[in-house]
DNA sequence: CTGTTAGCGCATTCAA
DNA sequence: TTGAATGCGCTAACAG
């Protein structure tokens, strides 16, 4: 393994002292334009690469940035990856991007190893950080950004806009005619799947209608949870007409546990989720994807962005900028598993008022 | 921002040296126990983290791997990187990932970035390498393990059987009485789809068929081709009855196309792709999926973990290990896009040999 | 067992 | 404009 070349290689071949050759290559102070050109010929020919690490060490500032995600399987997550990256990599800094599997000791390992390696900010999406040791570690740690799921308010954080999600979600099911909306929520932990349960109260409560807490099914994101919510619903007697999962996956669940049951999705049951995580399939006809699916459609790569224009920000401006938080608006996507609900049970009713676009 | 403790921090807090703090903290040499518990207490105190950073410096290790990925966007990507997570995280390498979004350009710059780095290792996932620049980078840089595309025949690699690949899907059609059988191929510059279609033609050979130009149609892995690979289909007089595309997009434009042609799929033509994308879909029910696609299925995460180990290994045993080339098995998804060719026109007839298992 | 010393490769001050 | 000298934080001899 041949050594690579060092600052002191070119300076010797050039026969010039290694400061002129740092100068020289990093652009920066003084040096004679032809020994310049001489230096950075040289470079190139004995294949120089500066360490990116010797710098950083010099400089305290590694130009790069660690990047948390909860699911690299998830499909949501590559997208907001790639805004990020494309706002990065265009200012120059690397991302390191690592996958925490949703387990808090992965996260910690992984947002420890991020900080020793001296990143310049960190952005954590959908992170639940419910250990006190990683908010610790987070306090004595570079400047971070946080998406989707705001730990604590005191936080830079990017996200879509749940209330108004929200309020779209059960406005267009109200509106079809429904009142018996039932809802299955998220993992626990998850800021933002709370503050989507609480919207939906009041949601609600602007159409004149009550959560029923027996509406209201514990859910953990995964297809499963939404077929457990139907089997649940199934025992009740006086049964939802409607129910929002928190996301696509648990809709999915929903509607397959319920064909199963021989109930038609959307004549019997209405179904709604959330993410558009087939979104792909906007591309092709309705007859080849599969039912579409009435959902939330969050505008995935903008996030990104913004998380990373947020984070050059604070990276510019040191710790005194004002802490930010960017709420972006979301679409509803009307496809094809929400519909009136069955005549006879509920008669359809005019909404009590369109709300303000916001 | 208050600057973070250093070694020398610690050292000054305890009353001690240094070196035996280091010694200490990094568990090598021998440190008094009682002395040991003191130092590891105030680090934690005063919130040292060791710099990886000086670490790497010094010992010209950084125990961190690049990963290059075309395009963070597509499936399978994160599937394969998820693998290579799991058994480099096992072993305390932290992973820098990046996407190269097809761009030649964006390739060099981010592979010079890692290497600038000092990455102890490279793996590139389906990277084309068309330009000498890289290659010439890549030669001068550490270990590096391709995934999916083969620059050059003197390489580490890991990928698919390709070839088994393509017989698997000709066995397939030629079982079923297929005797006119298209293609759609990927880039150019893969060496994957230059494998596969070199397959395509052994393997209608060996049931008697041979390639018939006009049914080889160019294609880019995007669902734009497969459209316009019927597109060009219908024009010709004497029609291929099924077609196999590089991937299951292109299959999915295909598919999109013929419909809207009027040609049902698969009554009148059969389609297969590769890589069976939406694989998430065996979890739901037939009905709840969209056609399913007769596909080809590459074990995504073992690819990765075999890349990993790969890599690993090259990094223990220096460049003198011989090169490796790990080749893994894949699956046919039969499912319903797929069947015998319209009456009248072929006759269905039997397959000359069942090809033996690879 | 512990401390002293000397770099890893680079950026940067200060003199020349 | 250039060169000599210093140190970023750490590890690895080596000497005590």
């Amino acid at each position: 393994m041949p050594k690579r070349p060092t600052i002191a290689d070119v300076a010797q071949a050039c026969g010039l002292s290694r400061a002129t050759v740092a100068r020289a290559l990093s652009g920066k102070g003084y040096v004679e334009n032809e020994k310049r050109l001489l230096i950075q010929k040289t470079a190139r020919k004995i294949g120089y690469r500066t360490s990116a690490l010797a710098r950083a060490l010099r400089t305290q500032r590694s130009a790069s940035v660690g990047v948390l995600i909860a699911d690299i399987t998830n499909p949501i997550f590559p997208q907001i990856v790639k805004g990020i990256d494309d706002v990065l990599s265009a200012k120059g800094h690397t991302i390191l991007l690592c996958n925490t599997d949703e387990s808090p000791q992965k996260q910690i390992a992984l947002a420890s190893s991020l900080i020793d390696r001296h990143v310049d900010g960190l952005i954590l999406v959908s992170q639940s950080l419910e250990t006190p040791a990683i908010r610790d570690l987070l306090a004595g740690g570079p400047p971070c950004v946080f998406v989707n799921r705001r730990p604590f308010e005191t936080a830079d954080y990017v996200g879509p806009d749940n209330i108004q999600a929200i309020d779209l979600l059960v406005d267009h099911l109200a509106g079809i005619g429904h009142t018996k909306i039932g809802y299955i929520t998220g993992t626990e932990s998850s800021s933002t799947s709370r503050e989507r349960l609480s919207q939906f109260s009041v949601a609600l409560q602007r159409h004149g209608l009550a959560v029923r807490p027996e509406w209201v099914f514990p859910g953990d994101y995964t297809i499963e949870c939404g077929r457990e919510a139907v089997r649940k619903m199934s025992r009740l007697s006086d049964r939802p007409t409607a129910i929002m999962a928190a996301n696509d996956f648990s809709a999915l669940g929903m509607i397959e546990e319920a064909q199963s049951r021989g109930l038609s999705v959307p004549r019997d049951l209405s179904v709604t989720g959330f993410d558009d995580v087939l979104s792909f399939s906007d591309q092709l006809p309705r007859s080849l994807s599969m039912q579409g699916l009435t959902t939330i459609s969050q505008p995935k790569r903008e996030i990104g962005m913004a998380a990373a224009a947020m984070l050059l920000e604070r990276l510019a401006g040191g710790r005194e900028t004002t802490l930010q938080s960017v709420i972006l608006p979301v679409n509803i996507k009307v496809r094809d598993t929400t519909a009136p609900p069955p005549m006879g049970q509920e008669k359809p009713h005019r909404t009590r008022r369109k709300r303000a676009a916001r």
